[in-house]
DNA sequence: ACAAAAAGTAAATTTAACTTTACATATTGT
DNA sequence: ACAATATGTAAAGTTAAATTTACTTTTTGT
């Protein structure tokens, strides 16, 4: 499972605490997932699809194994 | 957060056990997330929305404090 | 070069997703 | 009505997501 947040996030300009601040959860979260230690809830992926005006499935890569 | 995985599931005549067994996960689990006892994770989501062809945001709706 | 901001990391804990087993109720076909 | 299939539910347990605190490293601005 890849994403894409961090270009999205410099896309909209955010850092990792700004974005953390934004969506509710700990800037140590968005690190996380961006890193790919984990991959977060639907919840979270909802709300960061809606604010970069994107959807799941384009921040979120399926990949083989998954 | 609701979801309109039953209505899927009856479009693609789909049983919960015949669901659960295509995306993996035990039937008990696809019961709760259609009650909503439970947002499934977002791998999950992902499995979701392609095999009923659509996109995680139609078949999970961000409502009102979420 | 220096300071400040941003990003990376890690251990310990809490919360939520998901499983297993097991049983109860509802629906459908004959 | 009866049997089979499908759905609902619940308790107990496991795994994974997310938090908190705290510290280190990297990047950026002046």
């Amino acid at each position: 499972m890849k994403n894409t947040i961090k270009v999205e996030r410099a896309k909209h300009d955010l850092t990792q605490a700004d974005l953390a601040e934004k969506i509710g959860v700990s800037r140590q979260s968005i690190n996380a997932i961006e890193k790919g230690k984990f991959v977060p809830s639907t919840l979270l992926a909802l709300k960061l699809s809606k604010l970069f005006d994107t959807s799941v499935e384009e921040l979120f890569l399926l990949e083989e194994g998954d």
